[in-house]
This record gives structure tokens, C-alpha cells and sequence, in this order.
DNA sequence: TAAATATATGAACAACAATTCATATATACA
DNA sequence: TGTATATATGAATTGTTGTTCATATATTTA
């Protein structure tokens, strides 16, 4: 017998996945490629030109993002374009940012 | 001149809060933790034998989620009963799960 | 084909975070 | 007041993760 409640039940799988997930927004410096990305795709020299970052740091974190389907890369010539993959992404953010904001305010 | 745009530009202390904000949410068992407590306030005692952890590793990730004012306690007796303590966490976790569960259908 | 440019990646290192274990604090009750 | 119960916390340990540095791969162009 279940207890009656409004909220779904979620399988330890599924958490777990959950808890993967975020951890995806859960560093500064991926967060910043996401949030550079949400205006559109731009290239791996681009990104790290525009962050200050080493070309290798974006690398290494775009990887982290494309093997999570996150981001696509696509190549001209000998750049590399990378773009949000996944329509999610941009209102995950969203929703963590208004809450940044919101406290900020007080 | 600023190119247009539809998306927000966030400032890089933002940027930093937002992904720390993210980070509660990227563990396991603050992810276990959260979810419980979306059905409403719990005993430490409670959750822990729930989740199947150690006390002690449930009241060290609470007072995690304590301290960034995620969940909040109340002392009944000897017990101490913790409940989500911003409206915004129930939408951030749905929306993350939303993304999964879509995921998996594939 | 050689040089230059763009990106990716492996290994080492450093920083960080979660768990474990022991113990401390606080409350209730005999 | 002494004991039991509930929770919190510090220290040590372990596991994980991000960055750095060196180098490899791929593409373009001279």
C-alpha cells in the first residue's frame, strides 16, 4: 500500500542520474561555456579567447559536456563549432539563475 | 556597442553562485535528501533510516543544504526535523527530472 | 611535403568533497 | 543526577575532479 502524496516517487536510479546531471552546472567553468552558448555556437578558441581561458581547460570541460550530449560539435575547416545540443539546457539554467537573482534581492 | 541579443548577459560572480547553487544538487545523496523531503519535513533519524545511510553522513549533508538555507530545521524534543526551505528547489529538481525522464525514452 | 593553426588528449598534480569513526552536545526521562 | 536517545561535528581517509603541461591529431596553406 502506498501512502498518498502529491509528489512522484523517483527510483535511486534515476536520482542518481538526477545527481549526474547537475553536476554538469555544478563548475564555474562549465557554466560559463554554457551561459556563452546559450547566445549561440561559437568556436573552442572563441570560447577560450572570450572566457580567458587556456585552450586546453575548454577542451578538456567541452569534452565533459559532449560526451553527455550537451553540446555538438560540428567542424569548419579547421575550427571546431560547438552548440547547446539539448533545448533543456537553456531553461535548467534559467531556472537556477532566477533563483540566484531572487536571492539576491532579498 | 552591444551585439543583440536575446540572451542575458550574467555577471562572472553570478556565473560562480549559479554553479555552486548547482553543486547541492550534484550528490547523490543530497539528491536522495531533497527528493524526501519534497513530501514534506522528516526527523534525521527518519531520512536516514529511509535512505539507508549512516546518520552521520545524513546530518553532514544536511547541514551542507542548512547552511546554503536550502532546507531548515525545527526542534521537536530531541528531534530535529528538516524541511525544504525554498519554494525554488521542488521546480529546479522537476525541471532536471523532466530532462532525464525525456531522455530516457529516448 | 613542410609549416602553421586549431583542437584533443594523456599523465601528473593539486584541490576538494564525501564518508567513516569517534566523540561531543543536547534533550528527555527514570 | 544518571542514562538513553537524537543529532552534530572534528579528524582522518579516500575518492573524485579540475587544471597544467606536454604532446598528438587534423586541417589548411605556402
Amino acid at each position: 500500500m502506498c501512502k498518498a502524496s502529491n509528489v512522484k516517487s523517483v527510483s535511486l536510479d534515476t536520482l542518481f542520474e538526477l545527481s549526474e546531471f547537475f553536476k554538469f552546472f555544478g563548475d564555474t567553468t562549465r557554466i560559463r561555456v554554457i551561459h556563452l552558448l546559450l547566445s549561440g555556437e561559437m568556436s573552442v578558441s572563441a570560447i577560450a579567447e572570450k572566457l580567458n581561458l587556456e585552450q586546453s581547460v575548454v577542451s578538456h570541460q567541452l569534452r565533459i559536456l559532449r560526451t553527455a550530449n550537451l553540446v555538438k560539435p560540428t567542424r569548419d575547416g579547421r575550427k571546431i563549432y560547438y552548440a547547446l545540443d539539448d533545448e533543456h539546457i537553456g531553461e535548467i539554467f534559467n531556472t537556477g539563475l532566477a533563483h540566484i537573482l531572487h536571492k539576491k534581492k532579498g
